[in-house]
DNA sequence: TCAATAACTTGACACCGTGTCAAGTTGACA
DNA sequence: TGTCAACTTGACACGGTGTCAAGTTATTGA
């Protein structure tokens, strides 16, 4: 399953994860990583130099497990205009809560720690990658509402679907995900597309 | 100017806001404040039980020099239907970059420490009752879109003018603060409100 | 069968930032 | 002159990260 066939280190960071997942990101010390993972604390060095490290891998580790590349390459590939703005927003917008842990984790540290920083906005720009081909392929259309130029819409469109703006419907105002992805539709046709009528008008 | 009329104390939180604002939040430490402040990092507790309740002290100190309760009463009073959302957006969204800092700051701990969680959502949970009684006065002047109802329409208006959406489009994606609360206006604008070509044609 | 090696263990320790404690200084005021 | 508040210096405990040294154990291959 993971790149490199380590049976501990799956271990590692399968513990990692669960343990994101179900306690609070920030008291997840390397302590309790290493007693879930049946190990002791100065054996988790002997895997991943540091804290951030672990982190990161943990995220490429989700990564694998879900296959999100190619999700999203399906996705990407296939539809065209609208139909791809769709299209991201489900596959990634029902990503999130399966990052969310260690996502939060890395979010919290990347103030303090430089590597965890870059990491995390690597990824965050891959997104934004995402972001702007479904933009490109709105505007190829002619789907993209005219008082918009492309780079202000693929940071909204990025800024609408962010981890942040998951975290506070869902977390904050206690939406479910559904409830998430439907107004997440709603949002980004509202924004960013023209509208039926508006077609027949011209 | 500060409620207790103290000038250690003020000399203190203008030494913690103007560092909030230049350093990054995460490495402000109390010894920093303390130098800056002129005083040993002890004497910081003699005024301050915690770093904690230095940032929140450091968040009323700024509403106090901003007067931003004045202003949103002005605001909020005043103007009715769309106008009182475009007043709202106007006020909130441009004394964001003044609690910024501090913000930040109080954000990153809000995980690890419970009184600095409270505080900060105590503050969020009042630019919420803005929202709400933004999108009340929406309704009551038929509007709001009907697709929306209250609850959910005050939940995607906080989020839309969250400080993390702040962050992230003048921070991350590099826009000016004009260019950000343009869109903030016309993604409400959007979002929430019945345009005019839509009453026309009921 | 023996030796080397990899993967792990235990235990100690340095570092950093927060917060606490005790004892001493300084200046104002009564 | 004495007292009190505001402050100082210096030491220290704590928790979490990361490092280092020395010892154990199981596998493997000459």
């Amino acid at each position: 399953m993971s790149s490199k066939n380590n049976p501990t280190r799956d271990r590692i960071l399968k513990s990692c994860q669960t343990l994101l997942e179900t306690k609070g990101a920030s008291d997840v010390r390397m302590s309790d990583i290493a007693k879930r993972a049946g190990i002791s604390r100065q054996a988790l060095y002997l895997h991943f130099p540091n804290r951030a490290e672990l982190l990161i891998a943990t995220t490429r580790y989700l990564d694998e497990i879900h296959g999100i590349g190619k999700v999203v390459d399906d996705q990407i590939f296939t539809a065209e205009g609208v139909a791809r703005l769709e299209g991201f927003i489900d596959v990634w917008c029902n990503y999130i809560p399966k990052i969310y842990g260690v996502g939060k984790a890395l979010m919290a540290i990347k103030d303090v720690d430089e590597e965890a920083r870059v990491a995390w906005d690597d990824r965050m720009s891959a997104v934004r990658d995402l972001c702007d081909r479904t933009i490109q392929s709105l505007i190829e259309h002619d789907m993209l509402l005219p008082d918009l130029n492309a780079k202000e819409a693929t940071d909204l469109l990025w800024t609408l679907v962010s981890v942040r703006n998951w975290e506070h419907l869902t977390q904050e105002c206690g939406w479910s995900q559904v409830q998430y992805l439907k107004h997440m539709h709603r949002s980004a046709l509202k924004l960013f597309t023209v509208e039926s009528w508006d077609i027949e008008r011209v």
